[in-house]
DNA sequence: ATGAAAGCGCTAACAG
DNA sequence: CTGTTAGCGCTTTCAT
């Protein structure tokens, strides 16, 4: 492999000079910088990206902490990798993968061995036991999902409260007047998750706010479950005709009983979700999306913002987007 | 920070020994090496990457190639990447994530740049244009796939052709005597993979040996093709009782329309299917499986020795396991 | 606008 | 069994 001393011969320059040539870190005359150019690619040149580090400080990758837990959706954490990657590579970077599994050890091996220079932290829970050793490490971090305090950190999410109200809004603007929101299962709530709440809280604020009549119904993710739960719905609530369905388990099951009660979707009862977009797809449920794409370019950027000295937010919290599908109409007028 | 000077000041000894303690490439005696680990500990002593890939021209990462077309298996794909890191871990490597979509020049860019030693590259189709770079190449690689002419290659897949065998040798021993192979959709050929023609040699192999009439359809991979792959196959094989299928997309769709067409799954007919795990399971048939996450470890096991200059075969065939589920049983005997 | 030279932190001869 | 020393290839002062 060429190295930058053979550059500079070949140039004609110093090495100092080709490196500054090819950082643009100082003023280069134009015809010294095409002569360097010129080298490089006679040369095929690549820098050593070992001896840049050491020299730089700056190893230009950045490690990737992806869960891979019971319950993770496999797709939306692809998908978020493939834009990090994606993203990365647009500003020069690169991307370790690293698996949960290696713990806050593995985050502290990276950035002591200067292996990577910044860390991703996907599916931050609320009260994360990773975030004490986040907050005082050196190399710069972002974090996946809204822990309960967000201070000296940065957070990237989907805004779960502006999705619980998007849901709502739409189908007050399509006339409904009776909603019910089925829940997440236990086990989120349990996991310490924030964005289950955050939900309910975007769903009743909207309710309320629209003069709506409202009801929250957590949901065990078990087809029998799905089915009492639409039982004891339609129960208590017997002018219901707008349904948010946030829980991906119960989904279809949550149709069919409906149907099987006599119900047709969108005639008598409009649904929406929040959930990854092929479940809803598949099913032809109007639905809110993690945008895992955008969530995983923004984190990137958030990250070269830090690098490269700027501040940023602490939450950033990313704008639902309804996709219309055949779940929901206007509510049938008597 | 805490570099190697200070653990061998610490340690009363010099930087060689602290570096030789800690690689274990020269001997040492127990006190010292007792000494210097003692001194790591107190100082939380972590090698600098750069310096050491720097020094020692090893990186100790391991480039991961990951397509993301449209076709291939999310899941799969994740498992094996979840299992590349794993493994590469307990050999004390990290990996580099890369996308397909960064092509050749990527490949040529870790490899020159010396971020990674060593490459693992997916979905390696049969003739697949970044074959000639990767033999040239001075790092190891492993692929996953088998592609035409794998001289000078190291690769890995599932052994597709004993996949097929063990579909028909699972039949023709619950007595099955005709038997038919739903095949691979129009693209997996043109796509040049090897597999889907492995899948089809083992499948009549098989057959022929045991004596069994066989008879192989490909097929679209739409439901409509589906159900008139069914017809087509009753009207071909009347006597038809054993169906192999090779075809993921149509795998629901052709058990629906056996059953309109009057056909019990499994009494009147038996149904294997080679395909990810998913789906074999959520429908209950019968099934091999790609064995992802072996794979995975295999790659890099094969790259590590490959690293430490040892040499490994060609092509490493893995050994498919059939899982039995309800969809097949033995033959009705009338 | 360019060059000279001093490291960055580690490994691996080379010498005992 | 251990120490001394010379780089690995690059970036970045410090000069000019």
């Amino acid at each position: 492999m060429a190295k930058i001393t053979d550059v500079a011969r070949r140039a004609g320059v110093s090495p100092s000079t080709v490196s500054y040539a090819l950082s643009g870190k100082r003023p280069i005359s134009d015809a010294t910088r095409r002569r360097v150019r010129e080298a490089v690619r006679e040369l095929g040149y690549r820098p050593h990206a070992g001896a840049r580090s050491l020299a730089g400080s700056r190893s230009k990758v950045l490690a990737l902490v992806a869960p891979l837990r019971a319950g993770v959706h496999v797709p939306v954490v692809t998908q978020f990798a493939v834009s990090v990657v994606t993203t990365a590579r647009r500003h020069d970077h690169d991307v370790l993968l690293m698996t949960q599994e290696e713990g806050e050890e593995g985050l502290r091996r990276v950035a002591d061995t200067a292996l990577a220079d910044a860390l991703i932290v996907m599916d931050v829970q609320l009260h994360d036991s990773r975030l004490p050793l986040l907050r005082r490490l050196a190399d710069p971090s972002v974090l996946i999902g809204l822990p309960a305090s967000p201070e000296g950190l940065t957070c990237v999410d989907l805004d779960f409260k502006a999705a619980g109200e998007a849901c709502v809004e739409h189908l007050a603007r399509l006339g409904h007047r009776v909603v019910a929101l089925v829940g997440s299962p236990p086990e989120v709530y349990v996991r310490q998750t924030a964005f289950a709440q955050r939900v309910v809280q975007g769903f009743t604020a909207a309710a309320d706010r629209g003069g709506l009549v409202s009801a929250v119904h957590p949901c065990e993710p078990t087809p029998a479950a799905a089915r009492r739960g639409a039982e004891r719905l339609l129960r208590e609530q017997p002018a219901l005709t707008g349904v948010v369905v946030h829980n991906e388990a119960v989904l279809r099951p949550l149709i069919n009983a409906f149907e099987q009660l006599g119900l047709r979707v969108p005639d008598d009862l409009s649904v929406t979700a929040i959930c990854p977009d092929e479940p809803a797809e598949a099913l032809g449920i109007t639905s809110v999306t993690l945008p895992s794409a955008e969530v995983g370019a923004r984190a990137v950027e958030l990250l070269m913002e830090k690098l490269g000295g700027g501040v940023v937010p602490e939450a950033t919290l990313l704008r639902p987007g309804l996709t219309l599908r055949a779940s929901t109409s206007p509510r049938a007028t008597a």
